[in-house]
DNA sequence: GTCATATTAGATAGATCGATCTAGCGACGA
DNA sequence: TCGTCGCTAGATCGATCTATCTAATATGAC
C-alpha cells in the first residue's frame, strides 16, 4: 500500500520542477503544493532533495511513456499520425497551462547535467526509455533496427527543441512547424 | 569605453548560467569567477541578478550570432555543409568542456519561462535572432521567404533538442544522428 | 593640485535554503 | 489495554541567498 502523501510529494515536485526547475524550487514550496507535512518529506525521502528530484524525474518519465503508448495505439499503427498527434498534444498542453507545461524532464536535465550525477542519470534514463518506445514503434512499422533508433533520436530531439522554442516564445508556431516537417521526414523514411 | 570589470561579470555570468542554470548560480560565485569585486556588481547592474541575467543572455546570444556567420561564411554558400558544421562544432564543444558547454540560452530559457518575464523575453529575442540568421542564409540559397522561416525554426529546434539529449546522456550520438538527418532534410528542401 | 565622479571594499540585513532533531499523534495487532 | 511503529508536527541549525549601505580609493578634467 503506497502512501498517498508520498505520491502527492512526488507529483507536486514533478510539476514544480517542470515549471521552474530544480534549483528554483524550494522544499517548503513542494510540501505546500503537495499539502504534505514537512516532517513527512524526510521520512519518505531520507536522501533529501536529490532523492526526491530523481524519483520525481522517473515518475514523470514513466507517465509520459504511458502517454506515448496511448497516442501510438490511438493512431492504429500510423506512425506519422502519431508524431503529428504528439506535437499537437504539446501545443494544447502549453496553451492550456499558460506556457507552463513543457517537457517535464528537460529543465532539470539541463540544470543538473553538470551539477548532480544522480539527477543527470535519472534524466538520461528517461530520455533513453522514450527513444526506445519510439524506436519500437518504428520497427513495428517496418523500419530496420539501427535506422529506427536513429529516427527515434531525431524525432525526440526535434520535439524537445521545439518545446523549448515554443515555451520561450509563448507561441506554438515552432511546435507546429517542426512537427510538420518531422512528420514529413519520417513518412519518407517509412518503407 | 566599456568597463573591463563589467564585461568580466557578464561573461562569467554567461558561462555559469550555461553550466548550472540561473537559479543554481549565486552572485557571489559570479563575482568570484569574474574576479570582480562584490561592490561592482550592483554598481554596473543596479537591477540586480535579473538585469545581469538578461544582459548575459543577450551577450551570449550575440556571440553565437557571430559564430553563425563565421560557420556560414566558411561553407561558401553551401547551406547543408553549414548545418553539418554547426552540429559538429557542438559535438566538439561538448566533449572539450566535459559536457558543460551546451546551449548558452536553453537552460535559462526553460528555468525562467514561467518565473521571470524579463528573462524569458531576453531568451526569446535571442532565439528569434538565431532563427532569422538561419532563414536569411536559406533565402540566399534560393528558398522562398515563408519556407525559409519554417526551415530555420525546424533546424534550430532539432539542434536545441539534440543538445539537450547529448549533454544529458554524456554522448554525442544524438547530435551526430540528428545533424545528419536534418542536413539531409534541408538538402532535399533546397532548390 | 583640486575637485568631482567612477569604482571598489566589505560589513551587514533579512529572508530563505536544505537538513536534522525531538516529541508526539494515531492506527492497529496482541 | 497496552505497545509498537508509521507518520506528523514544527522548532531550529548553520549556510547561503540577494540586496543595501557607508566608506574608502582610484581616475580624470580643469
Amino acid at each position: 500500500m503506497t502512501s498517498d502523501t508520498r505520491t502527492r510529494l512526488l507529483e507536486a515536485s514533478a510539476q514544480l520542477f517542470r515549471e521552474q526547475g530544480y534549483a528554483g524550487t524550494g522544499l517548503k514550496q513542494i510540501t505546500a503544493a503537495g499539502e504534505a507535512p514537512w516532517g513527512s518529506l524526510y521520512h519518505f525521502f531520507p536522501g533529501g532533495k536529490e532523492q526526491l528530484g530523481a524519483e520525481a524525474v522517473a515518475h514523470s518519465g514513466g507517465r509520459y511513456l504511458k502517454l506515448f503508448d496511448i497516442v501510438f495505439d490511438g493512431a492504429d499503427g500510423d506512425f506519422v499520425r502519431s508524431v503529428r498527434d504528439f506535437f499537437q498534444l504539446s501545443v494544447e498542453a502549453l496553451e492550456r497551462s499558460g506556457w507552463a507545461d513543457g517537457c517535464p524532464i528537460a529543465t532539470v536535465a539541463l540544470e543538473t547535467a553538470s551539477t548532480s550525477e544522480p539527477l543527470r542519470h535519472a534524466c538520461a534514463e528517461v530520455f533513453v526509455s522514450w527513444q526506445e518506445a519510439i524506436a519500437r514503434r518504428l520497427r513495428a512499422a517496418g523500419v530496420p533496427d539501427g535506422r529506427a533508433a536513429d529516427l527515434a533520436t531525431y524525432v525526440l530531439s526535434a520535439f524537445e527543441g521545439a518545446l523549448v522554442l515554443s515555451r520561450t516564445a509563448h507561441d506554438t508556431r515552432a511546435l507546429k512547424v517542426t512537427g510538420g516537417i518531422v512528420a514529413e521526414t519520417v513518412r519518407a523514411a517509412l518503407p
